[in-house]
DNA sequence: CGCAGTTTGTTTATCGGAGGCACAAAGCAA
DNA sequence: TTGCTTTGTGCCTCCGATAAACAAACTGCG
């Protein structure tokens, strides 16, 4: 009796990571999935092959316009125009937003954001949900799952949010919980996933942004009020036993500052927040709008002009190279990523808080960390989805089957 | 023409991670090594097999006493008494040690340590290289590696001694290199690794000693001067991206403390080693003795006795705790493990110290993360072994071939 | 235009490393 | 002694990959 191979009997194994490539855009061509994944062409073939039949990619084969290349042109992968999507929703102190994302990390489809925030959770999550619901309903497409960001410390396993006092939440409420009931309710048969959003950012951001190539990437980012870190190593999520790691914000940065919450004084959270330039350029700030947009505007408009716009600003980049030099000296990152108002800050006088972390971290050569801003719109939001996409990712036709 | 096998067709990619389980003693018998590999039982037989004929193990055929169970007997694993071993060295300020280290963390045999160290470093391993090799020859054993443990963060890929200082060592010294190139000078043709002191300790502490099933776990502790830390995440040692990470001597934990060489002050370096201990207390440090050992004497002898030592004691605990309460507000770990003069803190009031770290920390839950002393003589050497059994454990057969 | 050279995609045979299963072995309890 | 339970081993099969040969598509050159 011979042999008789009639269905796929290759590329079972190296379905997830050839998935992961094309999600990545690490995987131009079959050729190059080939090198990537260390596998045979036979076997690179029948993976794009398969991920063609699960509806997640398309094999262009139209010359693929390369000039300078010998031998046979290799035909283009591109992921599928009308493949399944995750589902993603985004909750912070001034309203929450919703969208739909492909694999890729590509925004497919956006619900305008309600602008207040109820301090019932199940209230604010079943609008946020009913309005992503109503995006997969008009799009036609798959679901894959769903992912929630939040600004909170987000515990492991159980799914609660600990701190989400910029929500007025209750501490411990069971967003995941909650979360999937809401899902279920909107009739969204998909399994639900929640994390803390700048956790989901800076995954979002080693996935398709400033981040991607780096193996301990650190991010650091303000919201609206308070400061929240996260660490990517070799692609993953670092989030501590528990869930809690990188809560940076009550790392000491002028022991002589401000009272903080936490009983100290002088953290990060307090002196690099909006609130604290705002503060510190003598602005009374005006609570009826956004703190973040009010600092964001002292940035650009009056840093060039005012003097104590520019003294206050170099004082809070003083504080916040502190905070980032003593993370340094802990984690030894090989990358460091801002966002929200430290964002902005880099941008207004990158060389200074550049010296900053040089000069207090221990060595010279981890002080020159490259820092960079962040580069994807909506980062959390699509790291929510990263969540979502991560069953599909680790195993295609598992988390596909269903 | 039918199958005709001859040869191990099966284990050869779980040799690796069963050899682990033998290492690290979870694998007592064939049958836990079946449910722990999650393999079948033939898979299991054949892989124990073929560790017996690489010399790794013995099996045991006589019935191992289970006293309350049914059905037959299993046979014991037991580490073979006359294997391989890795030949291990260590430098501190007041001398250095060598070691054989067997599979297991089985300290062979030891060789009685210098106590002085020579500031040129070629000059100090050619003398350790030495007495490690004369110990390999009266054994007669096979050395599988070399691995040596230096107070001072060691760079990576290149091996390099960043911060020397308690060996007054140049900075930057090629460790590495000098270590292999004494090896080859005495006759061992085996690779050298080398790393840092709490780095090792730790590595040793979660394989063999009371780190054992961590998934995050936290090591801090002190040598003859200055703090170290070392973070050992699922079984792997977090170096950083370039050997850096851990550096938390610099840590603030008063913000009026005593000035420290890095330009700050108050930091966990000079606030929480023996030196300050002893000040804090009213001592004058006698420089010609070891300043570990006085310490030592000042918490068992005079804290019970005296005030002045006590309240010195308390002072430094608290410090120290809130050196740990930020760490773990940063990395959320499992298990905390303390080592040097730290672990005689702890040992002299844990509750104390545990009190303090639950306060300072932000979250109930990861306050209470377990705090322990570390329970192995020598773990730093042991620790050196483990970077030099290291490629045996990930693929035995392409170790030991050479 | 034709041909050599280069790289890519596909087909077929084969191989390596595991699982499945039946059976033997070794203990305990009645 | 007879069951019952658990452990160790041999034989077959299956899955997922590699290897090798071949076909296809493009460049460059005479």
């Amino acid at each position: 009796m011979t042999h008789t191979r009639t269905r796929l009997d290759r590329g079972r194994n190296a379905l997830g990571p050839a998935l992961e490539l094309v999600h990545t855009g690490r995987a131009p061509t079959r050729a190059v999935l080939t090198t990537e994944l260390g596998v045979t062409r036979a076997t690179a073939g029948a993976v794009a092959g398969e991920l063609q039949t699960l509806g997640l990619i398309t094999v262009d084969s139209r010359p693929s316009a390369a000039p300078g290349s010998q031998g046979r042109p290799s035909h283009r992968l591109a992921i599928a125009d009308n493949g399944p999507v995750a589902l993603a929703a985004q909750v912070h102190a001034d309203g929450f937003r919703a969208a739909l994302v492909g694999l890729g990390g590509r925004i497919v489809a956006t619900a305008p954001g309600c602008m207040t925030v109820d301090a019932d959770p199940a209230q604010v999550l079943g609008e946020v949900v009913a309005a992503a619901a109503a995006l997969l309903r008009d799009s036609g497409r798959r679901c894959i799952g769903a992912g929630l960001a939040v600004p909170s410390a987000v515990a492991e396993p159980d799914g609660t949010a600990l701190n989400p006092l910029h929500l007025a939440w209750p501490a411990g409420a069971p967003v995941r919980e909650i979360f999937t009931t809401c899902l279920a309710e909107a009739g969204v048969t998909a399994p639900g996933f929640c994390g803390n959003d700048v956790n989901l950012a800076a995954l979002a951001e080693h996935r398709h942004g400033a981040g991607q190539g780096a193996q301990h990437l650190l991010c650091v980012a303000t919201g609206h009020r308070g400061v929240g870190g996260a660490l990517v190593l070799d692609g993953r999520l670092h989030t501590g036993s528990a869930g809690l790691a990188l809560e940076v914000g009550h790392l000491t940065v002028d022991p002589q500052g401000r009272p903080c919450h936490c009983g100290s004084r002088g953290c990060l959270d307090v002196e690099t927040d909006p609130l604290a330039l705002l503060e510190a350029a003598g602005r009374t700030p005006d609570p009826a709008g956004s703190l973040l947009d009010q600092a964001h505007h002292l940035l650009r408009a009056d840093y060039a002009t005012d003097p104590a716009a520019r003294a206050a600003t170099d004082t809070v980049i003083d504080r916040l190279g502190l905070g980032l030099a003593g993370l340094v000296n802990i984690l030894n990152p090989d990358r460091i990523i801002l966002g929200g108002l430290h964002r902005r800050l880099l941008e207004a006088d990158p060389d200074r808080l550049r010296a900053v972390v040089e000069e207090r971290s221990l060595w010279g050569r981890s002080g020159s960390v490259p820092i960079l801003p962040c580069t994807l719109d909506h980062n959390s939001l699509v790291g929510a989805a990263e969540l979502a996409w991560q069953p599909v990712l680790d195993d295609p036709l598992a988390a596909l089957a269903a």
